[in-house]
RNA sequence: GCGCCCGUAGCUCAGUCGGAUAGAGCACAGGAUUCCUAAUCCUGGGGUCGCAGGUUCGAAUCCUGCCGGGCGCACCA
């Protein structure tokens, strides 16, 4: 039980009896009583509004109910200190002995701290990535897939059972240009000069070999052909060729998806006819005429009847097209069928990773989701906005068109999987984020991956020390969890034990709420604290982790250490990112 | 024109379901190393939380309207 639960049991334990002494004529609602760490340190470790709260409730005053119960809450073993404060916050102060509890627990869970039960086995999806096999994945697709696959590390931390997917769109009008273009390139493999590549073709030289290796397998068997003929067979080899890159580059990052879903085989399994003539029953879809957009010109804008799917039944602003004026299903029929897919492989809750790009395209497929499981799932879209590649501060200028973007392939090999994770979760997912080459390449101070390594291989060296300092010392968990953690009285100590006791609950609301930025801001503040501690023995010996006369003292402090690195470790592996032990 | 996202220190950004005196990094100024890794630490200045209203004990946070930026807007995915 972390902290937070813990002390908030308490506090509802002594609302219960308060409001049955009153006799109470109703439950009192504590939804919206907070237990959290105040901002401001002073006043105290913890800090709850439930006196406002009930006060608004029962219209009573705030500040005589927030004494009554800091009385009673100054009487639990593990609070040291309880004042009324402002307008009747109750603030906490715990026992060092508390603090030290927790380190001791920490030690003992080790790297399953943190891990929860809350998801009770329940089964989530996560379909992320997702990008169209059309040529390499770029680094805008490095922070969806990493967002995603952290979420995915993060869920399954808090005891959820947890499905990555990958929905392959092989599909459609671009899959038909990826067959052209790589018809292109079996001419070149043959011997045909083509100089320039027509409008909306791919460009990129990673298809090359793709037409060369269908030269050497099907000779000129489809040079003179008809285009009918070899689309198909074209497009398929397209997309093994691109899907194996794709899988690649993901592996490289460390990523690994359970599933691979084609949209081919979506139709292809008449799931996509299924779904439509199952909502068609259900009287969700009619043939209409939709207005033109407003505001903005469309050339080609005609009035014709089209499928739509009744997406304003479930919030959305326009009903949606669901068939092309060439007879074909839209990406979004096949969208639809493939969620119900999912939804009849028992999830009931599900969440996709999408780029900025597809923003307007949430409402709609929450919409669908919403009307093919009757309520009885959730979609949650998360967005990641665009990477802004920067080499000293100035702009790379990316050009999908001329086939010139930064590969995440070239990311990866520059600076290694571990930064292009961490950085992409330097920030919000829905903020822009900068992905500054040569500050994170540099290896310096301006990278914020190595201000939490530099931390984890400090701690790993001075268990080494130790093993030379004191080597009749026996350091294990056991004997670090049963040191002598009360002669842990410093405050920046005590101030640490509290940090590294708020990770199980900063990983359950960053998971709850699917932020894994907040692993790295955590992180930080770790080994920022961790840091500032060190430091602190330069000025003074006797402050110092490693004292060659003191080794109960020694032992004490080893296992705060060992403290941070079990955190550290055990956030970075959700993250993806290898600790290192030592920094060269 | 409509929808979604964003606007917080000079710069880049955190800020949990509405909490108290709004935080961090960078940059800037100064200081710390014979000693466990100075890729570190300490100190300092820095703010009309885009603007204006509203809701209430309390608003960066919620609501409305404006201003500014990004993404998208039938028959692409």
């Amino acid at each position: 039980m972390n902290v937070f639960q813990h002390i908030r049991t308490h506090l509802f334990e002594q609302i219960e009896i308060l409001s049955n002494e009153g006799n109470g004529k109703k439950k009192p609602d504590l939804s919206s009583i907070r237990v959290e760490a105040p901002r401001n340190s002073s006043h105290g470790d913890l800090t709850t509004n439930a006196a406002m709260i009930l006060a608004k409730q029962t219209n009573t005053n705030p500040v005589d109910l927030a004494r009554v119960l800091s009385e009673r809450l100054a009487l639990l073993d593990d609070v040291a200190l309880s004042e009324v404060a402002g307008p009747g916050f109750v603030n906490l102060r715990l026992t060092s002995e508390y603090w030290r509890s927790q380190l001791s627990t920490l030690l003992l869970a080790g790297s399953s701290y943190g891990e929860s039960t809350l998801g009770e086995g329940l089964s989530i999806n996560v379909e992320y990535v997702s990008a169209n096999p059309t040529g390499p994945l770029h680094i805008g697709h490095g922070r969806g897939a990493v967002v995603g696959d952290v979420i995915a590390n993060m869920l399954e931390k808090m005891g959820y059972r947890v499905t990555r997917e990958y929905y392959i769109n092989d599909s459609g009008v671009q899959i038909e240009a990826l067959a052209r273009s790589v018809f292109v390139r079996y001419q070149q493999a043959m011997g045909i000069e083509v100089s320039v590549l027509p409008d909306g073709f791919y460009p990129g030289e990673y298809l090359v070999p793709v037409g060369q290796q269908l030269a050497n397998s099907e000779g000129d068997r489809w040079l003179l052909a008809p285009d009918v003929d070899w689309l198909d067979q074209f497009a398929a080899a397209g997309c093994k060729a691109m899907m194996t890159l794709i899988k690649n580059d993901l592996n490289d990052l460390g990523i690994r998806h359970n599933i691979f879903f084609s949209e081919k085989d979506v139709h292809q399994n008449g799931k996509t006819e299924e779904t439509l003539s199952d909502l068609r029953l259900r009287g969700l879809i009619y043939e209409g005429v939709l207005d033109p957009p407003k505001g903005i010109k469309l050339e080609d804008w005609e009035p014709r009847p089209q499928t739509l799917f009744r997406a304003t039944k479930f919030g959305d602003d326009l009903d949606r097209p669901l068939k092309k004026s060439n007879g074909d299903w839209t990406y979004f029929a096949a969208d639809i069928a493939y969620h119900r897919d999912k939804f009849e492989r028992g999830f009931s809750k599900m969440i996709d990773v999408w780029g900025a790009d597809h923003g307007g395209y949430v409402k709609r497929m929450v919409a669908a989701v919403d009307a093919i499981s009757n309520g009885q799932a959730n979609l949650d879209v998360r967005i990641c906005q665009l990477v802004n590649v920067l080499k000293g501060g100035v702009a790379v200028k990316m050009s999908k068109r001329a086939g010139d973007f930064v590969t995440l392939r070239e990311v990866i090999d520059q600076v290694g999987k571990d930064v292009v994770r961490y950085i992409m979760l330097t920030r919000r997912n829905d903020a822009p984020l900068d992905f500054d080459f040569a500050a994170v390449t540099e290896q310096s101070r301006d990278n914020p991956v190595f201000y939490v390594q530099y931390a984890h291989a400090r701690g790993c060296s001075l268990l080494r020390r130790a093993i030379q300092v004191m080597p009749n010392m026996t350091i294990n968990t056991h004997a670090l969890s049963s040191s002598e953690l009360d002669r842990l009285i410093e405050p920046e100590e005590i101030e640490l034990m509290k940090i590294l006791s708020f990770w199980p609950n900063v990983l359950e609301s960053a998971a709850l709420a699917k932020e894994p930025h907040r692993l790295t801001y955590y992180l930080h503040e770790v080994a920022s604290a961790f840091h500032g501690i060190w430091s602190r023995g330069d000025k003074h010996a006797s402050l110092r982790f490693i004292i060659a006369n003191e080794p109960e003292l020694s032992l004490a402090r080893l296992a705060l250490v060992k403290g941070v690195l079990t955190v550290i470790s055990g956030g970075l592996s959700i993250i993806g990112v290898q600790p290192v032990e030592e920094l060269k």
